[in-house]
DNA sequence: TATATTTGAAGAATTTTATTCTGTTTTAGA
DNA sequence: TCTAAAACAGAATAAAATTCTTCAAATATA
């Protein structure tokens, strides 16, 4: 596919971790003028290297600053079970994350909660009622050290 | 500190998924004019509630698309060693989350590396040298079932 | 209840930025 | 070395952000 060159590689590191400079000031990071950095960050985006833009939200400011990392072992491995599982945690807004693992269980699943009465409230309630769901196991996130997105 | 109603909260909803929006079109999606939305959306930067905006990249072309969370036991639990994990674990590339989390590990890391080979490298060459480091547990993402943020 | 006062909105005016266009330079290949 | 393609700079244009003014509604106050 595209090849991508230093200066795109610049760019695409400053754009991680900042969208709103100006293409005029990007312009001037990478020593170049205006018009290439418009058509090497168009490049980037319609090539997919650049997927999308988002807004990063406080969670503690949205109650959803309890963050917890929930390890799920499925009843039975079959993919009617695992699609089942899939499509009904992909319904849970406190579910952020979740991946299909190695190990002792099947997937991990990151979940923002207001506090520990509202992530039990959401294992009892929503996790309760996923019938596909064998075994869980909860790790509680007592700070978090680094994050390359937050 | 400052309240925020229910149309502030969807343009955060929208915003968070996707931050390319005029005002204009924002303004139609939440029924209101230009200006208003636009004033919101700085009460909203100038509050805390959007912390930044960021390009998202794609893993798999920049050739990070190969994920492990990796658990970590300290040697010792003294401010210290602590201290020295969080300072070494800050500059390693391929580190894109950590946390401090509760049960039988001390931290949690999401690696992002190209592939086997390269994690592999990363365990014995970036983590082989952080001394404060007792033992690790890797568990393999299989697959990617949901992100609020990819 | 009537009257200020504040708040939030709309729409126009302005400024800034994105985007396009044109001409030139560099680069890669024959 | 010559030619063609790609990448750049700078100007011109279009679109968006931002500001400003006015108005209406909501809220507070007498």
């Amino acid at each position: 596919m595209e090849q991508i060159d230093d200066i795109d590689l610049q760019l695409l590191n400053i754009l991680h971790d900042n969208s709103k400079y100006t293409v005029k000031e990007l312009a001037k990071m990478v020593n170049l003028s205006a018009s290439p950095v418009f058509e090497r960050i168009k490049r980037l985006e319609n090539s997919g290297y650049i997927k999308k833009y988002i807004a990063l939200l406080d969670a503690e400011k949205l109650n959803r600053g309890f963050i917890v990392f929930c390890n799920i072992k499925l009843k039975q491995h079959d993919r009617n079970i695992g699609n089942q599982f899939v499509s009904d945690i992909m319904k849970i807004e406190e579910v952020v994350e979740c991946y299909n693992i190695s190990g002792d269980y099947d997937f991990l699943m990151k979940v923002s909660a207001k506090d520990m009465k509202h992530y039990q409230d959401f294992v009892f309630n929503k996790l309760g009622s996923v019938e596909s769901i064998g075994s869980t196991q909860s790790t509680f996130v007592m700070s978090e050290i680094k994050n390359m997105y937050g």
